[in-house]
DNA sequence: TGCTATTTTCATTTTTTTTTGAAACTAATG
DNA sequence: CATTAGTTTCAAAAAAAAATGAAAATAGCA
């Protein structure tokens, strides 16, 4: 099969096809960047470009994955406030539309991936603190300049983070 | 093994074992919030809390990884900048140090990773101007915004990734 | 309630990434 | 310049991550 025509499969709702394989090529890469599997950054690719709602099978069928990682998927994205639900009149099937502001997007993925770590770490370092050597060690001014910098690290990126999320406000 | 065992073999050095395990521990992490294989995450973490250049060689045996790991692993942190090779009087050997200046680590990690992206970002979203439909069409304008805000998101990264690696002086 | 369309779950398979280990390479040293 | 310690490379093995597909669960409808 064509590379170009890997996605163009049933383009009923006529979304220029080649600004749908940019959209979810645009995607993959920044997903990806967020360490998010490839058809989740597919999935959302394509919901971004489409203005009417598709269903779970819709995604499945154009993307050509199989049901099981559109739904995985779409959890995934659900769960970042990626996509959106939207009922459609006597269809009993799910509908789904791109959340199109990112900075909801960023900031779920800062609270839940991000965060959990940084607290994590700051109760790394008061561990550290405990397992110190003695202050009359010869080492002892090297060890505490390193457990220094760990702890402004973790403390600049609790401020920045956040001030990251609320930056992006797009 | 005793898990805790695992990277206390020969500690001639003395460095607090305890300190060391809970360096290794933190940086495996970090490393793999920016994609870094484990190993990496691994040496860094043990360099980090050694006060003495380690050999390539005292780096695999301490943390039982094999030669061909550690060197992959000193070469991408060198990459990385984030090892210094420090030269030791009558040993032909290369001596590791960390980097604790962790500026200069993610400000590297921001141009040679996250930078290119953006830059093909910004072509894309060119391309993707090229290729929107006539103006008149129904969903013109639906497509306007949608290219719109990947836009302003691609600038405000542009702008915003600078700002990090600045303000992350530490 | 029973039937059916839709979605989720999860064991298995596939793909990708990482590690290993041995051979090839490099460069100090006698 | 031959030897050898040290390092890199890379094909193969191992491990980890992602995708599949079919069974199980769920939920709307008659």
């Amino acid at each position: 099969m064509d590379a170009n025509e890997k996605y163009s499969l049933q383009t009923k709702n006529e979304v220029p096809e080649a600004l749908e394989l940019e959209s979810i090529d645009f995607f993959v890469r920044l997903m990806s960047l967020l360490g998010l599997p490839r058809s989740v950054g597919e999935i959302y690719g394509l919901l971004y470009f489409n203005p009417t709602p598709l269903t779970m099978d819709q995604v499945a069928t154009k993307l050509e994955i199989s049901i099981g990682s559109a739904s995985q998927g779409l959890k995934t994205l659900r769960s970042l406030k990626a996509v959106k639900t939207s009922y459609v009149q006597g269809d009993r099937r799910d509908h789904y539309l791109a959340e199109s502001e990112f900075r909801r997007l960023f900031s779920t993925f800062l609270n839940d991936e991000i965060l959990p770590h940084l607290e994590s770490a700051i109760d790394r370092i008061k561990r550290m603190e405990k397992e110190m050597p003695a202050e009359s060690s010869k080492d002892f001014e090297f060890y505490n300049i390193r457990i220094e910098k760990l702890k402004r690290l973790t403390k600049a990126s609790g401020r920045l983070l956040p001030a990251l999320a609320r930056l992006l406000k797009l």
